[in-house]
Order: structure tokens, then C-alpha cells, then sequence
DNA sequence: GCTTGCACCTCCAGTCGCTAGAGGTCCCAT
DNA sequence: ATGGGACCTCTAGCGACTGGAGGTGCAAGC
């Protein structure tokens, strides 16, 4: 019989809390462990290494849709790896554009930061840009704005 | 009488969704508006300036509590704007720190999808990459992670 | 004046990826 | 046998909105 790992285990080979590895468990991306007697989950190794490739993946930065999809595609070692190098390429994408935006934000940032000169508040030209309403606005609301 | 702006009018002028300004009453960052005889939202102008100063605060990627504090400040021109320089400049930090956690990242990616040559996913190094639980494993988890 | 149809109303639930807490049980070392 | 940490389930909460259901108001055209 092979000696199983509890949870705390696998937390601690991981460095995933046990409360999210339950949440995995939960949301179907790890498969349900067998039991102790008294009902502590016990873990095999397959679970420690999908476990593994799970937080690799999500330290990329892929999403919970697209670590369910290489989950998948991990799983048939036989088939094109296309859809792996797209999902790669799309996040890559993705961070791009997200550093494109972030830079904007950081230029425009210091733009006004640099502009004020620690007076009081009615020449502050940092309140005045945030009031200035006459600034058009982006496209888009929420995570997605675009500038 | 001042004539009045509905939430559609808000909404056109500021690019804020109905429902978003909504939020923003109940969350207190709007004061609560007039309304028509038959229960209409009634804006005055100075709700637009207000909201298109949590606008920009927003577009500028302050979180909530930030721009609150934004907006008492604005209301005492008196007082001194150190503080509206210092949370812009930790705004700036963040993204700072954004910006340094996506170079990395997208350095391992490119890095990563690299290496994939199109084969099966038997050999595909995307696939054995995020399978490798020999790699170290960050520190914190979520959003803050650092590696 | 009446109809039409869009804009507006409230309330509730869902998003994403966990995280935290309450209240209870189990396991292992001493 | 016991103590205390690790584990269990269940529920609610985070930030910053978003979307839908089901119902009402308002203004323009006839």
C-alpha cells in the first residue's frame, strides 16, 4: 500500500493553502481524493503533480478556463500541441496589453504628480486634473478600459 | 429652477453605466440625488463634476478607498496636498510592482512557448513545463504573488 | 389626449479566485 | 489517556462592478 499525503502535505509541497485546494476540489479541476477512516482527505501522487502543474499555470497567469483547458490537453499526449502554444501566445497577448496600459497610467501618474508642488489643496493640480472634466473618456468600464 | 440631468444623461456625459452610478450612491461616494415626481434620479451639475472626478481617480487605477479619501481632500482646498502627492506616488509603486511581476512573466511565457515546436503534446515543452514539480514555488499566493 | 417604446426604478444574483471564520472532529505524539 | 494541532463542512466576504427580472415613468409623435 502506498503511504498517502494529506492535505497539509501537499500545501506545503505545493505551496497552495489547504483551504484552495479543497476550492480546486470543489470547482472539479482536482479529482476527489480517498478518505481516512475519519474522513481526512487522503492524496495520492498524481494529485501532487496535477496540483502542481495547477499553480504553474496559474503563476503564468492563465486563467481558471484556460488551466481546465491545458489540464485537458495534458491529459492526450497524442494529440497537436497547437491549442498549448495558442493558449500561451493568447496570454502573452494579454500581458501585453496590460503593460501597454499600465505604462499609460504610469506616465500620466507622474505626469501630475510631478505637477504639484505641495501648496495647499486649491493649487494642488492633482485634485484639479481629477476634476477637470473636460477630459474625454476611454472605451470601456471596469478591467478593460481602453485609453 | 436649474434644469435637472437624469442618470442616462450622467452616464452619456461620463461614460460611467447607469448601474455603476447607482453603486456608487449606494456605496456612498455620490450623494443622493432629487427626484421626479415619479421617482427619476434629478443630477444637479455638481454630481456630474463628482463623478467625473471618481472617474478619473478610477481611470488612474486608484482603488476605492484611495479615491474616497481623494475626495474628502478635495473638498478642504485649505488644507495641505501631501497627501494627494503621496497616494499618487503609491499608486505609481503599485504599478511599479505590476509592471515588474508581468516582465517576469511574460519573459517565462515567451520563454516557455518557445520551446514548443508544434509537435504532439507528448513532447511539447508548454505541457512538461507546467507538469515539472521540480520548480521552486513563490512566495504569497492570489494576486500579491512575488517569485 | 393617447399610445408607444425607451429609460428608468428596485432587488437580487453572479462575476473571479480565492480567503476567513465558526463550530466541530480526527490523529498522532507524548 | 490526553493535549493540541491539523483536519472537516458550511457559509459569507473581498473589490468593483455587471446583468437580469419584473415593473413603472416620461417624452415624443399622432
Amino acid at each position: 500500500m502506498q503511504k498517502s499525503l494529506s492535505i497539509g502535505d501537499l500545501s506545503r509541497a505545493t505551496g497552495v493553502k489547504p483551504t484552495t485546494i479543497r476550492w480546486y476540489e470543489a470547482e472539479g479541476l482536482l479529482p476527489e481524493p480517498g478518505r481516512t477512516a475519519g474522513g481526512h482527505r487522503a492524496y495520492a501522487a498524481s494529485h501532487l503533480q496535477r496540483l502542481g502543474f495547477i499553480r504553474h499555470a496559474r503563476e503564468l497567469g492563465f486563467a481558471m478556463p484556460a488551466v481546465r483547458a491545458l489540464l485537458d490537453l495534458a491529459a492526450e499526449p497524442e494529440q497537436d500541441c497547437g491549442k498549448a502554444h495558442a493558449a500561451a501566445m493568447s496570454q502573452i497577448e494579454a500581458i501585453d496589453a496590460k503593460m501597454r496600459q499600465l505604462t499609460a497610467l504610469r506616465a500620466e501618474l507622474s505626469r501630475v504628480a510631478e505637477a504639484c508642488q505641495g501648496g495647499r489643496v486649491a493649487e494642488c493640480r492633482i485634485i484639479e486634473t481629477l476634476a477637470d472634466h473636460t477630459h474625454g473618456h476611454c472605451l470601456g468600464s471596469g478591467h478593460g478600459v481602453i485609453c
